[in-house]
This record gives C-alpha cells, sequence and structure tokens, in this order.
DNA sequence: AAAAGACGCAACCGCCTAGCT
DNA sequence: TAGCTAGGCGGTTGCGTCTTT
C-alpha cells in the first residue's frame, strides 16, 4: 500500500527489473538513492540496492548449491560466523542472502534431525546429541543450532568474529568452532548426501568461467568498471527468458 | 482431489559505519 | 569535531510452491 508520494514495495516487476538494469548500466551500481530517483522507479534506494544485489546482478548463479559450495559455506561459517556477505565474497555467484537462506534451511533441517535423533535416542551418537549444548556454557556463540528459546535466532551463529570481539572468553576462536562444527557438520552431510553421491562425484569443481568472475572485477563491481557492464542483454535475456 | 504443513526464496526492517559537509 | 546521509549488513517476515496426508 503505497501512499501516492511514497515507495512501493513487495515483489518486483519485470518492467521495473528492466528499468533499474537500464539505469545500473548508466550509471554504476553505487549511487542508489540517485538511482531510485531519476530512474523514476518509486522504490528506495536501498530496495533498488537489494534487487540488484540479490537478483539482477549479472554475476548470479542461480539454483541449487553445489555441494562444493556447501562446503564452502560451512566451513567459513565456521570461521566467521553469521558474516554473510564476507561468506558471499567467497563464493562467487551466490550473495549473501542466498547464503543466508541456504544456513537457515540447512540449519532448520539439522535441528529437526537432531530433535528427533534425541528423542528416538537420547544416549546415542555420543557427540552429536551433546554437540548442541557443548558450547552454551560459552558467552560466545555456539556453532551448532541454538535455540530461539536462547534468545536468539536459531541458525545463530557459528564461528567468531575474529577481528572483533567476539571471542570475549578467551577461548581459541578457530579449535572452539571446529570442536563442533566441521566434523558434526561434515557427518551429518555425508550422512545426508552420500546416498545422492554428490560428494564422490568429482562436483568439487566451480565453473572455470567463476573464477574468471571471481577473480575479475565483475562480482566486486566497483562502479568504475562500468564497461564490463555492458553485457545488458545478458541481463535481459536473463530476466526475460 | 483437497487440505495442511513444510520449504525456499525474495524482500523489508533496523542498526551500524564510512564518507562528506 | 559533530551532524547528516547513503550504503552495507544481518535478522526477520511474508508468500508462493511443493510435498505429504
Amino acid at each position: 500500500m503505497e501512499k501516492e508520494s511514497g515507495t512501493r514495495k513487495g515483489p518486483w516487476t519485470e518492467q521495473e527489473d528492466v528499468q533499474l538494469v537500464f539505469y545500473v548500466n548508466l550509471f554504476g551500481d553505487r549511487r542508489w538513492d540517485f538511482i531510485a530517483k531519476v530512474s523514476g522507479l518509486k522504490r528506495t534506494g536501498k530496495s533498488c540496492r537489494l534487487r540488484w544485489v540479490n537478483y539482477l546482478h549479472p554475476g548470479l548463479k542461480r539454483g541449487k548449491m553445489t555441494p562444493h559450495e556447501e562446503r564452502l559455506v560451512l566451513e567459513l561459517h565456521s570461521k566467521w560466523g553469521n558474516r554473510w556477505s564476507r561468506i558471499a565474497r567467497k563464493i562467487p555467484g551466490r550473495t549473501d542472502n542466498e547464503i543466508k537462506n541456504y544456513w537457515r534451511t540447512h540449519m532448520r533441517k539439522k535441528a529437526q534431525e537432531r530433535k528427533k535423533s534425541t528423542i528416538v535416542s537420547p544416549t546415542s551418537s555420543s557427540s552429536s546429541s551433546s554437540s548442541s549444548s557443548s558450547n552454551s556454557s560459552s558467552p560466545t556463540k555456539g556453532f551448532g543450532p541454538t535455540t530461539e528459546a536462547e534468545g536468539r535466532s536459531f541458525y545463530d551463529t557459528g564461528g567468531v568474529d575474529i577481528t572483533t570481539g567476539g571471542n570475549k572468553t578467551g577461548v581459541q576462536i578457530e579449535e572452539s568452532a571446529e570442536v563442533y562444527s566441521m566434523d558434526e557438520i561434515w557427518k551429518d552431510i555425508e550422512l545426508s548426501e552420500e546416498s545422492s553421491n554428490l560428494t564422490s562425484q568429482g562436483m568439487i569443481s566451480t565453473p572455470p568461467l567463476w573464477d574468471f568472475w571471481a577473480a575479475d572485477s565483475l562480482w566486486s563491481v566497483d562502479g568504475q568498471d562500468a564497461s564490463k557492464m555492458d553485457s545488458f542483454p545478458f541481463y535481459y535475456n536473463h530476466m526475460t527468458g
């Protein structure tokens, strides 16, 4: 419900997308407020940016996460915690939002599995059942699926921000993350995904293209490199099919 | 075939930070 | 140096789609 002078909200239309892409190509992907204004879109700069970053950006990969990407997410999350954008930068073609969503889903599944397994056999699989609480004594955030009951969102958060004082207890950061996270996670993943033998098929390869994209500036578009953005037809095809 | 529940994704909100005046 | 603004980020929510009963 936007007021006449207000901004539009809700899902973007194809028309809006085309318009946004056009203006981003024109002015680069920096001045979002400006773009929002000149484009005539009744959207905030923020909204435009988000739409671009999460959907319209030419470097975006769509579809399911590859096993390789999943691994990366887990690995990086164990290092950095919920630093989604930071993680996303290491996984070309994936947005922070996507990774965040993936993680959330992932953790929800895990939480459910764990709940089930503890209900069925509270003493079973020794470490895993204790794992969710293994970190709870620490004021730092545990890696495992914290529950809403703990007052934080349930998928919050793995690793510790090394750069900040997340590590208030002085616990060794990387190790504390490792204590539970990677072992547990890998185990779970193997169990749940072995069946689809994704990991054993050498699917670890990121498309070479992505090495290029990643290494090059496109993923970290900095506005200045507008020449690379002349792939407008791509966006258009991408959007219109 | 219909209803209910689960899942996945897109988008918004609010806070924080960096840059500018 | 303080205040302001835009951009960036993480958390959360809403809704459409898919799956199960």
